[in-house]
DNA sequence: AAGATTTTGTGAATGTGAACTCAAGCACAA
DNA sequence: TTGTGCTTGAGTTCACATTCACAAAATCTT
């Protein structure tokens, strides 16, 4: 089973596990079988094996998985073993709350740069960084910056998204709760909170 | 086919719909068939039928569906035609950050009250809400709020929704990068932004 | 050293969702 | 009133994802 193409939803759940092996790591667990790693996670141990089987045999028979190569192979699959450097775009109070979220860390990403069009903003330092201009966001190619994250108003997201595929990042993380449209060699992930939201009346239990 | 399980598939994309028609509607259109709201929102005109007809039917053949009153069942069936009140708990860089934004309003949620644990900021008003001290997060029932958003840091989201289940929230918005366990009849969903961030090396275009 | 035990890796079976297709229904025009 | 064109609603097919179940492999026990 070894190469064949890998199922999204198999790419989809790989951090998750990521999350729960690092949880054990931290712990300072070992090793970890699929039955372990599927109570932790409340999901079916086959489903852990056959997602693991799709990139090679990780584990012992008999034994389980070795939790630190197990996260080092993991966080190899999904190109996070190298830091990715990112610029933020959008200094409001949600690009604010993400300057300082810790997970960027974690995961492998540097916010390297922060870009403002707001000129009170220009220039004053968050958490380290000199905010500047959005005009300036050409920079980005010279200083190998190859992720945006878009977190302006709506209406200006689809030309900040232009401007930084001018810019040439390769991934883009959108904010805004609308579509933006770029070429089919920039990725781009909304994270709409308002989607989610939404369908948590319905699941409510009935009052 | 009118009396059948939804599938969660699909009430995942009624919000989709749902933002797309709000677009559709601001612009004064009367009637959209499924082909353009298909264009429109990039999916398979075939699965938007299939998915309201789950509900009912709302078209007419040969005119296609109206926008009003399919905004109107759409929101019927998401239960977002009442509106929810919330409780945010955790007034950081994000929490300051969802206060801010406008999208709850929008989709029915109503944060009428704000808590945190902090001495300091105890007392403070934040866009109309006075912040409360976490200890009293048992008004909740008294005040009918039944939503509770969390906010806090990592190691203390397992606490926070033992207190709102205390208080009987029917539904939790968990921002907390964690798993929290909670009874049955609670509902809760987990917004892990890390989760998307890590699956975006993945597809960017390798360099 | 041999049998018992554990756990992986994977083919096969089952379950679920997406897409295709077309009959039925509606509007409008002649 | 009847024919034409358009669009919905849904049965069917196809594709994919999940779960089952077991042989193979490693360790442990006696």
């Amino acid at each position: 089973m070894r190469y064949r193409r890998i199922p999204d939803e198999t790419v989809r759940r790989l951090p998750i596990y990521l999350r729960g092996l690092l949880f054990l790591s931290k712990q300072g667990r070992q090793n970890v079988s699929s039955r372990n790693l599927a109570d932790f996670l409340s999901v079916n141990p086959a489903q852990i094996r056959k997602d693991f089987s799709y990139f090679g045999d990780f584990g012992t028979r008999g034994v389980g998985y070795n939790v630190e190569t197990l996260i080092r192979e993991i966080k190899k699959i999904l190109r996070i073993n190298i830091v990715h450097k990112a610029a933020l775009v959008g200094v409001g109070n949600l690009g604010s709350a993400l300057l300082a979220y810790p997970g960027f860390a974690v995961y492998g990403f540097d916010i390297a740069a922060a870009f403002d069009n707001n000129p009170k903003k220009i220039g004053r330092k968050v958490r380290g960084i000199t905010i500047e201009s959005v005009s300036n966001l050409d920079v980005l190619k010279k200083r190998k910056i190859n992720v945006g994250i878009i977190t302006v108003p709506q209406d200006a997201a689809q030309e900040t998204a232009d401007a930084l595929v001018r810019a040439d990042v390769k991934g883009i993380l959108n904010f805004s709760p609308c579509y933006i449209t770029v070429p089919k060699k920039t990725k781009v992930i909304t994270i709409d909170i308002a989607m989610d939201l939404t369908r948590l009346p319905y699941y409510m239990t009935r009052s």
